[in-house]
DNA sequence: TTGCTCCTCACGTCACGTGAGGTGGC
DNA sequence: TTGCTCCTCACGTCACGTGAGGTGGC
């Protein structure tokens, strides 16, 4: 859901923008707008203000405030336990996304030191394996003996 | 703190055994013993049992007493936000213990590629160095030809 | 005027902590 | 007997949600 398109709307709606008043976010919320105030003072949702003063909420405010509802109605929590599992989701979001960056580092170095390897088997090839048929020797020795090679063994 | 040694100890306390009643369980804990049966009836907490019924605190289980208690007496959250924070903690724990060993693994799959690269690259000196100062010909072409190796180009 | 907004104040409910009260075994 | 344990029940406190009451601008 990342923008909604309307009959005439002609303004791309994103989810951080103030469109929702107070009274539509309580019942997107399934709330009691005096709750929403409530919970704004808290500092648990700070909605954006009209030039009037006005509270408007965005789509991304609405879905914290069902996520507040949840843990409230659902689990029982209290403000302060919601509060700090805030915290320890942005916590657990951030190692996450550090493990994310690890595993694509891991690939990709993985990857380079395929590619430097299979260079290396290449360039190997490239010397070594057209002459597999026959055996090698020395030029020099050939020259310096003047002997066919097969008996020279 | 592992382990503590008193003056006529021989057994060894490990953080995991019940060794604190409830009395001691509850002044170390700076808690009511009353709350600490409460919070067992929660859930929050598992006490060992003596034989004969009597709850035995481990030093593990008065860590996380006062877990508890820096929760709900300083955050102020109550016994549902507790609990959640625990939920969550363990699954933070869990990322970072995969993250550890997403970082080993990928130090050991370097290491490998390193010495694989560096095996390769021996293996192509010690094939390709040795005769760097003549030329190599087939052995077959100096039997069929039986001509001087210098001349034959 | 109606229906919204803003705000503050107050009350009902519920969770939690703790105390009381009664039991039983070292 | 004292001091602990076990348990259940009940009450005081506090946080939270919500309603009331009064204001102001489309």
């Amino acid at each position: 859901m990342a923008t909604r398109r309307r009959r005439t709307a002609r303004v791309e709606v994103t989810d951080d923008r103030g469109v929702f008043m107070i009274s539509v976010a309580a019942e997107l919320a399934e709330m009691h707008p005096q709750t929403l105030r409530m919970y704004e003072a808290r500092g648990l949702i700070t909605p954006k203000r009209s030039p009037k003063g006005t509270r408007l909420y965005s789509q991304e405010d609405v879905d914290r405030l069902r996520r507040i509802q949840e843990m409230t109605a659902e689990l029982g929590m209290n403000l302060a336990g919601v509060e700090r599992v805030f915290e320890l989701e942005g916590e657990l979001e951030r190692v996450v996304r550090r493990m994310q960056a690890l595993e694509r580092e891991a690939e990709r170095v993985r990857a380079e030191m395929e590619a430097k390897l299979e260079g290396l088997r290449r360039e190997a090839r490239a010397e070594i394996v057209p002459y597999r048929p026959g055996r090698l020797v020395p030029a020099k020795d050939v020259k310096r003996f003047q002997i066919p090679i097969e008996r020279a063994r």
